[in-house]
DNA sequence: ACCTGAACACCGTTCAAGT
DNA sequence: ACCTGAACACCGTTCAAGT
């Protein structure tokens, strides 16, 4: 045999913990059960991230990765997609948005979507400095209303809290929308140039 | 002397939560330290909280309690400053927005401000359904810029990061008025009897 | 009603030592 | 370079028992 390094590897370590996401949430994510999992020490774990917060990030840019370049139509509508896709992969795993909100304040990871935002408004005519400031508002809205509905979507799952009409999936997502397209009217309103 | 009841009060427990949140943050607030500090068992903190998330969220309450009722004017000034209160107070406590963003998401506590983005809106005019998707919007940002800012503030603290300009107190303190002038732009588009 | 004492079932991280 | 083994220093929560 050639020369073997090591069987572990950084995405490796990701796989596995993107399947105890999946089966537990956050709860489950723990360096021993992750390592366990592996068949190795939890130790091994600390040569390939400093801590478990650099591979939470690890995690949290996995689960924003399938967002790519959103379809056709004008600059508000490629965002509005954007935004929807991005809900839709953070709902993917249990606390999928607590996480990924967590690692991007942490600027440990999920970074990306700022970036597809921000990218997305300087396409469509924003100043750089207008573009990030839109981007910021849009991330830690999507950010933050996914793990708000996800939050009571698992608490209800468990029996913890009533299903009330407020909750349901049709409404929940209604509200979304309507969140996202009122930050987009506040960027056309600025917008001389808007389309 | 007359029927003595236990000690131990919620409110006196939350007030030794929120001198030990002041002193080392979010890491500080343990059950056990909590207990110790107040001479207590720690069991003993389970007969006022289920939990410690209920506790969390008692203290989140009153760290956003001070947002009294903003001074004059128009509709968008009262929510801009509203915003800046909020902000003001998350700043307060180290980890004070990533604690009251996580009490508000689990609908544990911090709910206050919704309420207040929200009365304000429909006094300003709005639907009770547009004013609800304006007000979502609005916490959400508030808590996730400041809880972001402030992660980077202690990062900063700590020497763990490079203070660069895009950090500087005043930069960060703009981007976030930008941020709550955006939205407060989409909410008076969307308002045809905007005063 | 309110709290003690003690235990249960976990955590993340470090570090000398092995190969 | 990459991992083991074992320890360190913690956690939140439960529950019988006391007063």
């Amino acid at each position: 045999m050639g020369i073997m390094t090591g069987s572990l590897t950084r995405a490796g370590i990701v796989d596995v913990a993107l399947e105890l996401l999946a089966d537990g949430g956050l709860h489950a994510l723990a360096m021993r059960r992750i390592a366990t999992e592996l068949g190795v020490q939890q130790s091994a774990l600390y040569w390939h991230f400093e801590n478990k917060q650099q591979l939470l990030g690890a995690v949290a840019d996995r689960i924003v990765a399938p967002i790519a370049r959103p379809a056709a139509g004008d600059r508000s509508a490629r965002i509005e997609t954007l935004g929807s896709r991005l809900r839709e992969e953070l709902l993917r795993y249990p606390d999928g948005a607590e996480l990924a909100a967590s690692a991007y304040a942490f600027r440990l990871g999920a970074q990306q979507p700022f970036q597809r935002f921000a990218d997305e408004l300087v396409d469509g005519g924003l100043t750089l400095d207008d573009a990030e400031a839109a981007a910021s508002v849009l991330v830690h809205f999507v950010f933050g209303y996914t793990a708000d509905e996800q939050q009571r979507r698992q608490a209800a799952a468990l029996g913890a809290i009533e299903h009330d009409h407020a909750s349901d999936a049709t409404t929940v997502a209604d509200r979304f929308s309507r969140g996202l397209r009122l930050i987009l009217r506040g960027v056309d309103a600025q917008d001389t140039s808007a389309s």
